[in-house]
DNA sequence: AACTATTTATAAGA
DNA sequence: TTCTTATAAATAGTT
């Protein structure tokens, strides 16, 4: 529009179409706001350049949401509406889901059962005493396997102390060893507090019979993996 | 810009207004649509004259959804996506509870009991053995009711009967009355199909002794009220 | 809606 | 990016 006429048609100069957009985009929103002033309107103006810039004039007197609802709101409701539709939807259909399901563990806890009749009330007690049958083997199972556990850690704790008496053995027959302490841990993991006959000889410095104990027995109160 | 300078101020007088609305609109577009060409841009105009009518620019080569999606996605997420981001919580939140629920449910039923600790699973034995007791309870507070009520059926069909009985005498009495077939119904009632010694008296016209049991016995399947 | 004198926007160059 | 400026385009006021 100065300096010669121009075709209007994509400039192939990138820098020459950086500078007319930056220019253009300028004189657009100068005359969006004289608009906006002159005639009292409002005008919402997104651009998005080839660099993937977003650039907005906006009328002062509005923001950008209230252009685009009333924008909705005015030319159909389809835009934003149906997306809002389907998670509604989902939203809704979840809900009655987690209804169903709430009323159906109530109703295994024999609650709200006036919504059962006699039959269904009759396929429900046959189902929990299945399922309670099911829980006690799993239980029967966990305190087996609980068991077996506790053998064989009782199992490689006798056998440590066996060593541990050669050991000893080897030593008092060695005369370069005196009596030493081995710190007494391997008798606490054994929980032997009363000792075997040849534990009495060692003089334990601290008797710390109660560690096995409670350690023992919370093994069983642990999660199991 | 011609003829005359003008002030940018709000122009008062309506008709003028409109129509410099009208001309500047125009104008705007034009250059809009002059700028996507040129400088392979994309642009939305959203305007909303004084008399709330939108007029809309869209580049040829989008939509103003995309434009506003792309909008909101570039410059902050503040515009529906607060909106948005608050259903899709609540999907995510109802969908979590929907899965603890079906886990319980499977848990009371014997399955997934892996993830259970031995205390959970001696606790939820424990519940569900209430609930089973609660549900045998239940079931025994049917029954009691039901047959109260067929009690109360037997009596009063018994006491119909009786009724019947004495019409029947007092008609047989009457030489003006013949022998009526009463519709047999009431003998289905009570499932005297065999009869009490009087009824083999009448001739019923259609054995329908079947009724009663079907009938009877489908009361215990319904839905109790 | 058309006209047109004038203002404004801007293409090209610096 | 900004300034300059010759020129194209837009448009205010009029018809």
């Amino acid at each position: 529009m100065a300096r010669g006429k121009i075709q209007i048609k994509k400039i192939e100069n990138q820098t020459n179409r950086q500078v007319t957009y930056s220019k253009r985009r300028n004189g657009l929103f100068k005359k969006a706001n004289e608009l906006t002033v002159l005639c009292d309107a409002n005008v919402s103006i997104l651009m998005l350049s080839t660099t993937n810039k977003v650039h907005e004039y906006i009328s002062p007197t509005t923001t950008t949401k209230k252009m685009v609802d009333r924008y909705q709101q005015t030319l159909g409701v389809d835009l934003w509406n149906t997306h809002y539709e389907k998670m509604q939807d989902q939203l809704k259909k979840l809900k009655e889901v987690n209804k169903n399901l709430r009323r159906d563990i109530r109703q295994r806890m024999g609650e709200s059962l006036n919504e059962l009749s006699y039959f269904e009330l009759g396929n429900l007690i046959e189902e929990v005493d299945e399922s309670l049958t099911a829980l006690r083997e799993r239980k029967y199972t966990m305190i087996e396997r609980q068991l077996g556990n506790q053998k064989r850690k009782v199992r490689n704790c006798e056998e440590m102390h066996k060593k541990l008496l050669l050991d000893l053995d080897a030593r008092q027959e060695d005369p370069h060893f005196g009596l030493v302490d081995n710190g007494g841990d391997y008798n606490s993991m054994l929980g032997f507090s009363n000792g075997g006959p040849r534990i009495l000889a060692l003089r334990l410095q601290q008797p710390n019979h109660l560690t096995l104990h409670s350690g023992g027995a919370s093994d069983l109160t642990f999660a199991f993996p």
